[in-house]
DNA sequence: GCTAAACTTGAACAATCGCTCAAAACAACC
DNA sequence: GGTTGTTTTGAGCGATTGTTCAAGTTTAGC
């Protein structure tokens, strides 16, 4: 292996705010080169393909998700993790994030089959988040917080839904609209 | 105004199956001009631009998901037709339509200021059918099916929000999970 | 059947797309 | 400090983008 002269994760970075901000087909390469300060050659040393820089940005974006989640269900009970977790991310100020959306979902809804690969990759991180709230569902059984009569997967599933569904009605509605109450209703149904 | 010798309604709606499968960016003028067997001269003199396009198909989309609605409601008590209906977008088989996705939904998703005309149109058609959701709450209420206390508006927000979610979910799990029960879970929680 | 207006055609435009590669710049060794 | 191997540079490739427009075709009125 060897060592290259930029930061190979700081420009991973910066592209997935680019990708996550404008999407896959809407972010040109030379958009990419002036916000990472890299021209072609290096970028496609490192990546190979516009597919392969989108591919890593997709990792970036599912691996930052999943370890904010596992940072706060280590200092507070399960459920109440969750519920930070889905407050946090539905209620965040527009500005600081390149998107209202989950950079997964808008990628699950804009890609077609003619970027298989992609399409795969994001759904498969999608299923590993819901993968982990479930887990998180079954602490929280353990802690008393949700009956046991609850399946924790379909559990999972609604947080996911409701999830995408509230990300895509903050853009939808300019961020105009309070949804904590939605939250706070999607909490309250799940007891 | 002059008659055009191509149908104008049938090169919408072909339009709109592409767009709303691909998404704005990913279909080319090329594409559609195939698509609808119009040269680029005559789609320029109908529809002025890209843009101008999608715009019509925005609309035409819009028009259909009322139209379906509005048919639903006259045949059927309210909130019966509301669960129909999202019964009937949520589960259905694909294949007979471009996506398992709202094609307004999906244009809010994918994107940014850089379009900002076809952004509103999409965010005003959603906003509308939360609207029609709404008055179809009120009639519901009326008809005994739904607890005065509750706000028909934040009920259609509801509406919307698991409509939304429960789509995106859909193309993100490829369709193998039954969502009927989850459709049958919003409602319930709805009484 | 001629004329004028309306519509359609398709070659072609400038701009941009993702991407390549020879040459220049750098780094690490002896 | 010269040599070798690695990384970066940026001009530029062919393909494709949205769009235009002169020329050709069709329609309508008389």
């Amino acid at each position: 292996m060897k060592a290259q002269r930029h930061d190979r994760q700081d420009a991973i970075q910066r592209a997935t705010q680019l990708f996550w901000e404008k999407g896959f087909h809407a972010t040109s390469m030379r958009n990419i080169q002036e916000h990472i300060d890299l021209r072609p050659g290096s970028i496609y040393a490192s990546f190979g393909s516009k597919e392969g820089l989108f591919k890593e940005a997709l990792d970036c974006y599912a691996q930052s998700s999943l370890e904010r989640l596992a940072t706060l269900a280590e200092s507070m009970p399960a459920l109440e993790a969750l519920k930070t977790f889905m407050l946090d991310v539905v209620c965040r100020k527009t500005g600081d994030s390149p998107s209202d959306m989950c950079m997964l979902a808008k990628t699950v809804a804009e890609l077609t089959e003619e970027n298989a690969q992609l399409l795969e990759a994001a759904k498969g991180h999608l299923k590993r988040i819901e993968d982990a709230f479930a887990q998180l569902l079954v602490k929280a059984q353990q802690e008393g917080q949700i009956s046991k009569d609850k399946d924790p997967q379909h559990l999972a599933k609604t947080l996911q839904i409701q999830l995408m569904g509230l990300r895509a009605y903050a853009r939808a509605s300019g961020g105009s609209t309070q949804l904590q109450a939605f939250v706070e209703e999607t909490f309250a149904n799940m007891q």
